[in-house]
DNA sequence: ATCTCGCGCTAATGCGTATTAGTTGGGGAC
DNA sequence: GTCCCCAACTAATACGCATTAGCGCGAGAT
């Protein structure tokens, strides 16, 4: 099994230089080195007879560009859940890749190979500051996906805060007075962020806020007349012990959902719930978009892009529990 | 925010050449190069206070490898139905090639590009001969996911055949006589293959066997007592449109899907289907050992994968439809 | 005193590409 | 005939690393 073919080789195939090829490859009219039209065609044609493709790898090294962008998760991509969850971002990242001309290197196992790529595009819930510090370390365009906290790390996230704040504003326009955020609230920036969006718009609203873990007992939300719920994962779980526990949704109490329950999830929640929707394709999509400026040379920036509201039947006027 | 730091940096602020520190860094007792112990450590000291890590570009460069394998399809991996579909290929080519230390290219746009990776993988149900031809021309290491016709193409499929033959002998052993094959019997290889298997396991058994198209209109099959149905996405709507004429699955007729139904067909079946599973994950493992071997020199192979059958609800004892 | 040997290391080379300075040959201007 | 210029290339170099032939040197052998 032959060797894969140099510039060398062609430049040997045509009676011309190395360098002729690789000028004639790159098509530089600016460069200052000119090629008779047909020297230039028999240098074509014997890359279309051989199917020549300049080596990634060579090509690197000598510093320019490949057309390559990387993508890595720092979370496993297929035990369940996650994978769905994955999924519509690389759809979007695919779909934007292939306009801009451009192929993906998916790294099978972290960054340390990044620079293979022109740039590289990182997922995941939640990476670790020192993690992050490496990665600016680099000095390689990187673009994250979701928002991050370390100052100068380019993303485009989701505004997860604003539309928490706006499901408490219709919350509280229907008149609910105590609301419980039920979740971790961190440490991953996307959680960390629904969690203040509730807080900051509860406080603005004047109404009673708390904060319970997911496992809190459901006896400690009997006050509350309007649960958000963090993990879209939780829902059906939560209305069917709600239920358990005599309250049914939304007669008795509201649920609303931080996200949307993915399919993977094996129990889809019985209700169409109020919930927001991450706009995962089109953060691919502008995570792409990004990067790709980033590797141009221009600044890097940090992006938030709006969930769109579903508005759900789990969301109603609230009723003092004693009426039930 | 300087440069890189380079095995040269390290040689000279340690007083020694490159090539001790490559050589020290790759720590080879064999290789017949000896450095003194204390001068080993001095470079390691120097490696660690300056957090370098070997450039991968120029790593792979000199052993002339990039340890990249290049994945396309053929058919658009997102829209509706496919994307499910491909899923488990991709999940299982993506743990193997993490397992062998390799990354993945994924080619947005056809195989153009295919010598950047050392290898490729393609995916797709059905690829012209030319296209199989091309890239056989190529002469650049490739695995097809999924058998083809075409003589020396590297592949790693399912056996469609001899699952089709086993489900056919289960249905002639409960007294089915009549049967019917629903679907169109090519050009993709995939249902080539399940089409001949029914076919021959008809004939051995020597009951009587149709082959219907997938519109076919129900009063054609009145005198079948088991439908083999090619296409699993299709499943729910025939089960329906026999009960609406009249006829009750399993109890007046037997049927049997060749494949497993994806999720992401919007209505999944009302039954626990008798049908038979295509063993994707391991496909896409056997594959990228596959590649790897052909890149590392040995001869091509040609696999079936057997499928797992699941006996479902749907195949039941032939009655006669007089019996109705 | 010379030879040998092995230790510890370096110089040199190659990998495939992009870039730039420089070279060659031929034709036109004077 | 000489000078100059320009089109059309090529030679050389750099990129970061791995590999290998070989060099210098000191110690032990003869």
């Amino acid at each position: 099994m032959g060797r894969r073919v140099t510039q060398r080789d062609i430049a040997r195939m045509t009676g011309v230089s190395q360098a002729t090829v690789s000028v004639v490859l790159n098509d530089r009219a600016d460069s200052g080195v000119r090629i008779a039209p047909e020297t230039r065609q028999r240098v074509l044609d014997a890359i279309r007879a051989t199917g020549y493709v300049a080596d990634v790898v060579g090509r690197r090294l000598a510093d320019r560009s490949n057309r390559i962008l990387g993508v890595f998760t720092y979370e496993p991509v297929f035990p369940s859940t996650t994978a769905d969850f994955y999924h519509p971002f690389l759809v979007g990242i695919e779909q934007r890749a292939e306009q801009v001309g451009c192929d993906l290197l998916l790294f099978t196992s972290g960054p340390h190979r990044m620079r293979l790529a022109d740039g590289c595009i990182v997922l995941g819930r939640s990476i670790g500051k020192d993690e992050l510090a490496r990665l600016v370390g680099e000095h390689h365009p990187f673009v994250s996906v979701g928002r991050r906290d370390a100052a100068d790390v380019p993303y485009v996230g989701a505004d997860y805060g604003a539309a928490t704040a706006e499901l408490v504003a219709k919350a509280v326009a229907r008149g609910h007075r105590r609301l419980a955020y039920v979740g971790t609230g961190g440490p991953a920036e996307s959680h960390l962020d629904r969690l203040r969006g509730f807080a900051d718009a509860c406080l603005a609203a004047g109404v009673h806020a708390t904060h319970e873990r997911r496992d809190v007992p459901l006896e400690k939300l009997e006050d509350v007349t309007a649960i958000f719920l963090e993990e879209p994962a939780d829902a059906a779980e939560l209305i069917a012990a709600l239920r358990h526990h005599g309250r049914e949704v939304p007669r008795d109490v509201s649920v609303v959902v931080l996200g949307e329950p993915t399919r993977a999830g094996a129990t889809p929640p019985p209700l169409d719930v109020t919930r927001f929707r991450t706009p995962r394709r089109e953060m691919g999509w502008q995570a792409v978009d990004h990067l790709v400026d980033l590797v141009g040379g221009q600044p890097a920036r940090q992006t938030l892009l709006a969930c769109e509201l579903v508005a759900g039947e789990t969301l109603e006027q609230a009723r003092s529990r004693r009426d039930t």
